[in-house]
DNA sequence: GTGGTCTAGACCACG
DNA sequence: GTGGTCTAGACCACA
């Protein structure tokens, strides 16, 4: 499975770091229904984490039908993960525009310059799909 | 002074929306040197939140140059409250610019649509604060 | 031998279910004692489940007298399957029965709702099997 | 807050049996929305189980939108705990019945039997809603 | 005081 | 081997 990179420094929980790349990775397709996701144990050396650190992450998505677990063998991206509706998206990009908007906006940038570097970090985002996946 | 809005549910600590609100005010003007901002308890109050939670948020800008406490009368803004520099600046737009990306891709927007909810937001908070809220 | 229905997503046992699910048959009739259970393997295929965990249960079962081997021949229904007591049947009746009641009353449905939901589903448990699934 | 009983021997979780209850006390009243629940360390040691265990099942009713957090406060009733809706409930009353009727019938319970215990689990549970709760 | 996170380690059930 | 549960205890941030 793809890399998946943890900053323990962040503030963001480690488990929710988990989930969240987890997520991205499955919305991007790199992880596919059916596919496996390492091992509890696995996963957790990998990052350094403790396995229930990484457990807890699993779990969560596995609540939301994200992953399913097949008992003593392991957990696997469900068949059918649930999508955001079109209504669930279009809320959260507009929440997520509004963010940039308050950090850009008060710093005097222009709104050509924040859709500027918009365009370079998408640029930067949608490129290296390549090696760093699988 | 603007009125200031919090979020109790999100992850990110009150003082913290607190001193970053207060720090937009200053930085788009609305707040400007020599102003005086609410005292600890007035602003408490009006954000529903303890008194300590508005302190550690003041105490901060104090600490950053931002605000200045002249004692016995009350809390001011700083007659020359440090400014980013321009560099700072840029690498703060980059990564928030980032954290968009990182939200509409895996989503599935096109930058296309990514753009145009930046510009709604946008003319959204441009758009001169009227009788905002409460 | 009837159709068996797992459920590999309950929190009960695989193996648990497949015990139950025997010893239900022969409580109802439809497995006679003499009656020959399917292989370990095919049940495990049929069930599409590790065959160890076929094995447990049948093991179970045998250690239960519900089943006997018959050594290098095959399983079968024991020639006189130990039954449960009227007490025991009493006991785990009520048992049942207040489960279905802490479900349905703290969710607001009336017990003529309830009742109404069960005489339901006993005619559909109740209706000869036809052609079952697969 | 009414009392809680765990059963450390069951089979079912401990934080599970813990969730079940508070959203039992919900749903019927007898925790109402904003009410404190008792806090993790108080719940854990009345339990004697660890406060972990607890605050897992706490987590997952602020998850559920049932419970609410006040920061450095305590947790809450939410104001407007999420309902069912009339689908989900029939669903889930139809299983619930699906499941006693699954007991009954193989025990050669007739279904008037069956109805009877049902009665009689009902009064049991509706009864004592006096003394036990508050 | 509150809840949240994480670690370390044990034990269990499942396959 | 797998994941799940629980304990014990430490540390942190918040109010």
């Amino acid at each position: 499975m793809a890399r998946i990179r943890i900053d323990p420094s962040s503030a963001v929980p480690i488990w929710s770091q988990i989930e969240e790349a987890v997520r991205r990775l499955v919305s991007a397709g790199a992880l596919r229904p059916g596919d496996a996701v390492p091992s509890v144990r696995e996963c957790a050396t990998d990052l350094r984490v403790n396995p229930a650190t990484v457990s807890r992450a699993y779990q969560r998505l596995v609540d939301a039908g994200v992953l399913e677990v097949r008992r003593g063998d392991g957990t696997y991206v469900a068949e059918r993960p649930p999508t955001m509706t079109r209504a669930e998206r279009a809320r959260d990009l507009r929440a997520a525009a509004a963010r940039l908007a308050t950090v850009a906006l008060p710093m005097g940038a222009s709104l050509d310059d924040t859709v500027e570097a918009l365009r370079a970090a998408w640029a930067e985002l949608a490129r290296p799909a390549r090696k760093e996946d699988r």
